[in-house]
DNA sequence: TTTTGATAGTTTAATATCAAATCATTCATC
DNA sequence: GATGAATGATTTGATATTAAACTATCAAAA
């Protein structure tokens, strides 16, 4: 659904392209995401745990501004995560400010589990794109999301 | 940050995508919404009233299929708007199953007074891209979002 | 040694979000 | 008139998310 406000042309196609990339975004990631219901695992956990897979142990204030989450917010989804047994707290020995998330060896299984299903999926919905357009896709995102205009 | 997973290039080239694309969404969105502190509004909120706005008093199931939004979630939104008093909910005389809901006057003054001031955001944003760039834009997420493949 | 400034993590309060279950209502069918 | 299916809205339980306040810790400065 386009925007349903009367301004200028000018106006009209910049809120056309916003709703259409928050739309597609949300679309693209909801589907995206569908398969983690099979392993009760939610999307930030997903993050969480990817991010960790990739990048090893990590302090959560690192981990927070890796996927772009609050310090509170980090708390509790790894809360969660260390209640099923899929991350392991450890508090570092020299300075006690810190504390080390890693993935268990079941958190380790699950990702590398589920992270196929993950780029498989990816490049389900991504497909819808050709290869070049795909390229453009990320070139305009990248330069939308580095501006810092006020 | 690109993704860390190796694969072919046609992975790695849809992981980076849809990477980009998540965090320039997040980041625009973010900034655009930024001026609702000043009114005590959230996204949500703002989305409804904006809603309500432009297409006139709305029954609550037709809102949150209009904002893409579960209908639990649209009754806490909602109530949270009437406790307010940026809109009212009346329920259908005929059909008692339906609540309309539609902007109180107080609602209308104050999405009147800061929908100016989300476009003026959005097309700040939007500016880091040439008109062109947004069109282009645009015509890629409509592809991206439509997409149904399982 | 104490104070100060900074950082890491937690807690609090509030709001948002979902799926699923439930209740209320309507209408078609028997 | 009773029943069942469908629809609209609410409730429940759980998780996510933020900002702000708070506690704990560290290191530099006084």
């Amino acid at each position: 659904m386009a925007s349903h406000y009367a301004g200028s042309l000018e106006e009209t196609q910049a809120l056309d392209a916003y709703i259409k990339l928050v739309r597609a975004t949300e679309a693209v990631t909801t589907r995206i995401h569908r398969h983690l219901n099979t392993v009760d695992l939610t999307i930030s956990q997903f993050g969480v745990l990817e991010a960790l897979y990739f990048l090893g142990p990590l302090c959560q204030s690192a981990l927070a501004a890796k996927i772009l989450r609050s310090g509170g917010n980090m708390t509790l989804v790894i809360d969660n995560l260390e209640k099923t047994g899929l991350v392991r707290r450890e508090r570092d020995s020299k300075d006690r400010r810190y504390i080390t998330v890693s993935l268990t060896d079941e958190g380790k299984k699950l990702i590398a589990e589920i992270f196929p299903v993950h780029v498989k999926a990816v490049m389900a919905e991504m497909s819808a794109l050709s290869p070049n357009e795909q390229q453009l896709l990320e070139h305009l995102c990248r330069k939308l999301g580095k501006s810092d205009c006020p």
